[in-house]
DNA sequence: AGGACATCGAACCGATCGGTACCATCGGAC
DNA sequence: GTCCGATGGTACCGATCGGTTCGATGTCCT
């Protein structure tokens, strides 16, 4: 009996049923979209048993974008790891699985940053800014591996490209945006990792590195 | 009498002083942040004058936004045209612009993209969709004139980096993001103007238009 | 003086909001 | 069989939502 006990009545099971049915239903309505109540009913559960799982609304919500980061985290850094030793390949991978996911029917952006543009105060921000971290590791690794004469900063370039993408993409349309964003960044790439001395002076100049 | 009719009463000014202070209202605290209601009160009018004026809170959010949509335009096209005729010079005078709007107290991303995110439906995506494609209207002009090989795929390059730009110096922190973003936009406007063959291909490829 | 228009203030509408309380029920451990 | 923890269902709370209506007040134009 250390694991798997009873298939029904499990509180971690029915924690993920809520998380689940959270992770879509915040994605298409939105944070303000949808009530309490059409949560559970959509989930299946009854209103106390989601508080005592998640506590508030806002709890709830901070559940489901950390654990959405978590995967959007993990899935990048696969598609990262699965493309071989080149820095170059590497990010034309990222790029590439970025573009099949703003193709799929429903993308409507990204659901952290939606999240927290929502309100400006709330969990919604700090996942956002730690997903934004993330992300930034993820980047400065692959920058770093390219002999890019400021990492830190053509991976801050590298992650507006993606933020960006992900609102035009959304909100302007999908065609070729994601074939177009993934050149920029290799161009962005290119361009740093020929030296600071290119045909007309380096492509980033020394700044801070942010946040 | 033909205008400027008397100093009060005058339907106008009311119409004005509703756009501006939801301008800011709903910049601050979002689209479902605050009531009718609370718009009233700060205001200083009341709530049937504010459904003369606009019918409905989704009549006035859609004013609101079209006019932040001219006057964001207005504003771009202006720093472009200041910065005299070279293609490079326009376009490190737009990310000027930008950098600056960024660094302000009280910035909180682009309003009409963050109102656009908040609502699948409804008129603040419309207005979004329009609001960037006049962006890549003057995107597209520097392009041209700058020589790039595909002038309406580099403006959308560009027209994700200020989209970007604006989600990750609100979500993120500012520090850097503008001037480092300006040369990630001037590194692509190098990149395409110095030719479709570039020490390793071209920076874009042939993609539709979008949209 | 008079009428048309614009406005305010407040009451009012039904619906929904996030959150709480209570109770019957049901599955699993012992 | 017996008890306990997890659950569903439901009613309920006060507050707020977007929107409508009405009467009193005031300003303009003629």
């Amino acid at each position: 009996m250390p694991v798997d006990k009873g298939v029904t009545l499990d509180p971690a099971r029915t924690r993920e049923q809520i998380l689940q049915v959270a992770t879509e239903v915040l994605y298409e309505q939105g944070l303000d979209g949808v009530g309490v109540a059409g949560l559970c009913a959509r989930a299946g559960v009854s209103k106390e048993t989601l508080y005592r799982h998640f506590g508030s609304k806002e709890g709830l919500v901070r559940a489901t974008l950390e654990a959405r980061s978590d995967r959007v985290t993990r899935w990048l850094r696969e598609a990262a790891a699965a493309a071989g030793p080149e820095p170059a390949d590497q990010l034309g991978a990222v790029f590439d699985a970025l573009a099949g996911w703003y193709a799929e029917p429903g993308f409507r952006g990204c659901a952290i940053v939606n999240a927290a543009v929502q309100h400006h105060e709330g969990a919604a921000r700090e996942v956002a800014a730690r997903h934004m971290d993330r992300h930034l590791e993820l980047l400065s690794g692959i920058a770093a591996r390219a002999g890019a004469a400021e990492p830190g900063v053509l991976a801050r370039q590298i992650l507006v490209l993606m933020e960006g993408a992900a609102v035009v993409a959304d909100l302007h349309g999908v065609d070729g945006t994601g074939r177009q964003v993934r050149e920029a960044a290799l161009a962005l790439l290119r361009a740093s990792a020929a030296g600071g001395r290119g045909p007309e002076a380096g492509s980033a100049r020394k700044t801070a590195t942010a946040r």
